[in-house]
DNA sequence: AAGAGCTCCAACCGCAACATC
DNA sequence: TGATGTTGCGGTTGGAGCTCT
């Protein structure tokens, strides 16, 4: 136990990365890759651990994160996944382009699981708390948050196990459905492929959406409600999205570059920002103003106000972090050819997830949007 | 102004799964 | 097949900064 194995062989740094720490790291990284991590500290002339420069480059330096505040549409997103998969906060994660699992996690314990309880809902099974607090844990009388979470965990040991699901958001479907917004948003490209949008931040869209991506055969609908997620067998899907939220960056792969060797720009996607100090210090996020905007659609739940996205404007669709240089170094033609790596042209989060439903035979289509989107969002191209 | 309490988030820790030998 | 190394995940912690008194 204790420490990683690696960081016993020597006296290695621990705490906050200073911008040297992070320059060092961010430019071995974008020269060779990572390869293997245990070896990455070596190379980039770091006194810290490989599992360290890991997080930090995958928490911090990486460079298709987008930072800023999370957007109503995100939050809403997060619970409604929470719902489904609980604390698995990487599956979460992979849904929200550009997001980290720490990142999330830590909006769930500083902010979303508050918010639930004001609205009257158990973070954890997101039953409401009425119905909680009438129901198995009854017993425990909860006096402050910090008895509130010894009672979530009690409630955890009666899921059976990680890999099952929590209990399903039958707090907002009660309310929820049957109300204007609670249907399936479809829609379907010009190939016919019917996709569906999520971020509609309704009950019934979201349990098509968990329909789809973890149930092997498409169930009635509203069986959700009334099965326990583990028994409509997505089980063998669970991990729905490590292939769907591709790292364009660098992968296991980059072991075989010789460290010695130029960089081959095969391997280095064209738009991988240049190191510059405003890349370390600038603030990256572009947030859009969601919930204030006023041609949202939006309903009432619990006394809570949700916010239907409005996915058919494209100002919401703005890049979330491209960086100025980044925009101008892009190079079209190789985005054209691969526009699912181009994932630095952000969406807003529910195109985000529509694209990854969408056929990945049809990149050209993609693309068009996209160029569309950047188009809207910066007039010119 | 100061210090106590709180919030948020970056980073650490422990563990499990997987890969390699 | 077991030992060892590596990676990834989720829980937890420490501290900086903010708010309150």
């Amino acid at each position: 136990m204790g420490r990683h194995s690696c960081c016993y062989k020597q006296k290695l740094r621990k705490g906050l990365w200073s911008p040297e720490e992070d320059e060092k790291l961010l430019r071995h990284i974008t020269k060779y890759g990572h390869g293997c991590w245990s070896s990455v500290p070596k190379q980039a002339g770091l006194q810290r651990c490989g599992k360290s420069c890991r997080l930090r480059w995958i928490n911090y330096l990486r460079p298709d994160l987008k930072r800023g505040t999370f957007s109503q549409e995100e939050e809403n997103l997060i619970i409604e996944l929470h719902a489904v998969l609980g604390n698995r906060w990487s599956q979460i994660a992979a849904q929200l382009p550009g997001r980290t699992d720490n990142e999330i996690k830590n909006l769930w314990n500083s902010c979303l699981k508050k918010k639930l309880r004001q609205r009257g809902i158990d973070p954890v099974t997101h039953k409401p708390l009425s119905e909680v607090e009438h129901g198995e844990d009854k017993s425990q009388p909860r006096t402050n948050s910090k008895d509130m979470a010894s009672s979530e965990l009690n409630i955890n040991t009666n899921n059976p196990k990680p890999g099952t699901s929590p209990v399903t958001p039958r707090g907002y479907q009660l309310e929820m459905e049957g109300s204007p917004t609670s249907k399936t948003v479809n829609s379907s490209d010009n190939n016919g492929n019917t996709t569906t949008n999520l971020m509609t931040s309704t009950t019934t869209a979201s349990k098509g959406f968990f329909l789809d991506k973890f149930s092997t055969n498409s169930q009635p609908s509203d069986l959700v409600g009334h099965l326990p997620i583990h028994q409509l067998n997505y089980a063998s899907n669970a991990r729905l999205s490590s292939t769907s939220n591709p790292t364009p960056w660098f992968t296991q792969t980059t072991q075989a570059f010789d460290i010695n060797s130029e960089f081959s720009s095969a391997a280095m996607p064209s738009f991988l920002p240049p190191l510059t100090a405003s890349f370390l210090s600038a603030p990256m996020g572009y947030k859009p103003s969601v919930a204030d905007s006023p041609s949202m659609a939006s309903f009432t739940v619990n006394g809570s106000r949700y916010w239907e996205t409005d996915c058919s404007t494209p100002e919401k669709e703005a890049p979330l972090h491209l960086m100025e240089s980044q925009a101008e170094d892009i190079k079209w033609s190789e985005y054209l050819n691969n526009p699912l790596n181009g994932r630095c042209f952000a969406k807003s989060n529910s195109t985000v997830l529509q694209q990854q439903q969408e056929p990945l035979q049809n990149p050209n289509m993609c693309a068009a949007k996209d160029i569309h989107r950047l188009t809207a969002a910066y007039g010119h191209v």
